[in-house]
RNA sequence: GUGGGCGUAGCGUAGUGGUUAACGCGUCAGGUUGUGGCCCUGAAGAUCGAGGGUUCAAAUCCCUUCGUCCACCCCA
């Protein structure tokens, strides 16, 4: 025996009973987009490895330590896509989308790839839901993008979702900013936890972030750069947080949020469950950003989008125990006996699948009364027999699997009509059960 | 990348040095002549994650490795 295969570290195979939660976020998605009007794009699984060194930031984890990049046969160097935005801007940039009418609304859902250290809500590939406005800087898209987030998880039906809400203004500002809060913490630097005094160095802006006991009094005393937002910022922002408003839209400030990514300013934001302790619980974030199009080579080209991690959002759904089940499909089993009632089971199944009935055919290995458990464990509504008898007689039987209705006879050339009638005749008698609660 | 917990049949578990590794669910097959659900009986299915070591003897102790979970880091 050869050893068994296992998946790499940190993917998921998505079995049959989770495929109702795929297919609930894929639903929701699809609704909640066309609501707002955006269009579905899809972009290769990989791109040049530098779209996202340029898109991303060569500085931040996600490119530094966790992309899958590769050199192809050709010699070119690939990256399989860590994130959806740098690639949505590049297919922007490069199919001429700045000539349409702007702003562009796009969204896509794809798979993500980042070599990190697998834990709960956290996957080497995981499922990203991504919307983007691409060519306009007007503050209303910004709240436009929360209010179809926080509208995606109501379709969902999640609640207790807050949104965190905050302002980093633009590059120059934030600078400016950052030279000051160094200035702060620079004096205080032996007090500091390690991965603190590691920030100083290379990330001060987490210094915000930080979990860690030793700088939490720290934390709340240094500088906030939202008290200190440019005039053009604050505007920005004022406009963003009475639309949210004016669309009854909950938000809590959060002077701390801070955005992973290099390219964002302005407007960031991150959607969390309440009571949730869990370590990676974020389950969709976002922000703008002006300047990635200019760094991508394009034309300065304003833009705002999200990012929402399907894998995060089944946990959450999980959490809140919306509980969802397969769903069976299947309507009709046909059991059947001996080599001719075998034959005619196809022809039977091939007629019925025409008139729109799901219909799965017994195993000719099986007893019958194996058939019949297997039909009935499988959840089918409706159970065709055919044996010798019935086949010598040109019929087959027609037996109702949840009712208690005798099961019938009937010539093989109306068995779709029949049950058809049968299914309808059923319908019915819902339909009055529930008129009847009312 | 750092620290810690855990890996026993498809799933959930028992067994913590000593004869052929146990139980429940599930799967499959039977319970007379061609009919499901309940019940009964039986069977298949595990080289106890993998590799090495200690021992007369290892699922059980030790080391390595892989996977997984939790936290940090980072982020969806």
């Amino acid at each position: 025996m050869s050893k068994q295969f296992q998946k790499p570290r940190g993917t998921e195979d998505v079995l049959p009973a989770m495929q109702p939660y795929w297919i609930a976020i894929h639903k929701a998605i699809q609704e909640i987009t066309q609501l707002f009007g955006y269009s579905r794009i899809d972009t290769p699984i990989f791109e040049d490895a530098a779209l996202f060194e340029k898109g991303t930031g060569d500085t931040t984890d996600i490119i530094e330590k966790e992309m899958y990049s590769f050199a192809d046969r050709g010699g070119d160097f690939l990256a399989l896509t860590p994130e959806a935005t740098p690639a949505l801007c590049r297919a922007y940039l490069e199919n001429g989308m700045g000539s349409q009418p702007q702003p562009v609304r796009l969204y896509t859902t794809a798979p993500m790839f980042r070599y990190d250290r697998p834990q709960q809500g956290r996957l080497r590939q995981f499922t990203q839901f991504d919307c983007e406005v691409l060519g306009s800087g007007d503050p209303y898209t910004d709240a436009e993008l929360i209010e179809l987030l926080w509208g995606f998880y109501e379709h969902l039906g999640l609640t207790g979702i807050e949104i965190r809400l905050s302002s980093i203004d633009d590059l120059a500002t934030r600078k400016n900013y950052i030279d000051d809060l160094l200035a702060y913490y620079q004096p205080l630097s032996d007090s500091l936890s390690e991965d603190s005094q590691r920030r100083l160095q290379t990330n001060p802006l987490r210094l915000l972030d930080s979990k860690d006991e030793r700088d939490l009094a720290f934390k709340e005393k240094a500088p906030k750069l939202i008290d200190r937002l440019s005039e053009d910022a604050a505007k920005h922002f004022e406009t963003v947080k009475e639309s949210l408003t004016t669309a009854a839209i909950p938000f809590t400030i959060d002077p701390l949020l801070v955005r992973g990514l290099d390219y964002y300013n302005r407007t960031v934001f991150e959607f969390v469950p309440q009571g949730d302790n869990r370590a990676q619980n974020t389950i969709g974030a976002g922000g703008r950003y002006d300047g990635l199009m200019k760094n991508l080579g394009g034309p300065s080209t304003p833009a705002v989008g999200f990012a929402a991690g399907f894998e995060r959002i089944i946990l959450e759904m999980q959490r809140q125990e919306k509980i969802l089940v397969p769903a069976n499909n299947v309507t009709i089993y046909i059991a059947h006996l001996g080599t001719e009632a075998g034959k005619e089971s196809i022809r039977l199944a091939s007629a019925l699948r025409k008139n729109k009935l799901s219909t799965v055919i017994g195993e000719s290995t099986r007893s019958l009364k194996a058939q019949l458990r297997k039909a009935n464990t499988s959840g089918v509504q409706i159970t065709i027999i055919i044996g010798e008898e019935e086949m010598s007689r040109g019929t087959a039987i027609i037996k109702s699997m949840r009712t208690d209705q005798a099961q019938v006879e009937a010539p093989l050339n109306t068995i779709p009509s029949e049950i058809i009638k049968l299914l309808n005749h059923k319908n019915d008698m819902l339909t009055q059960e529930f008129s009847t609660n009312e």
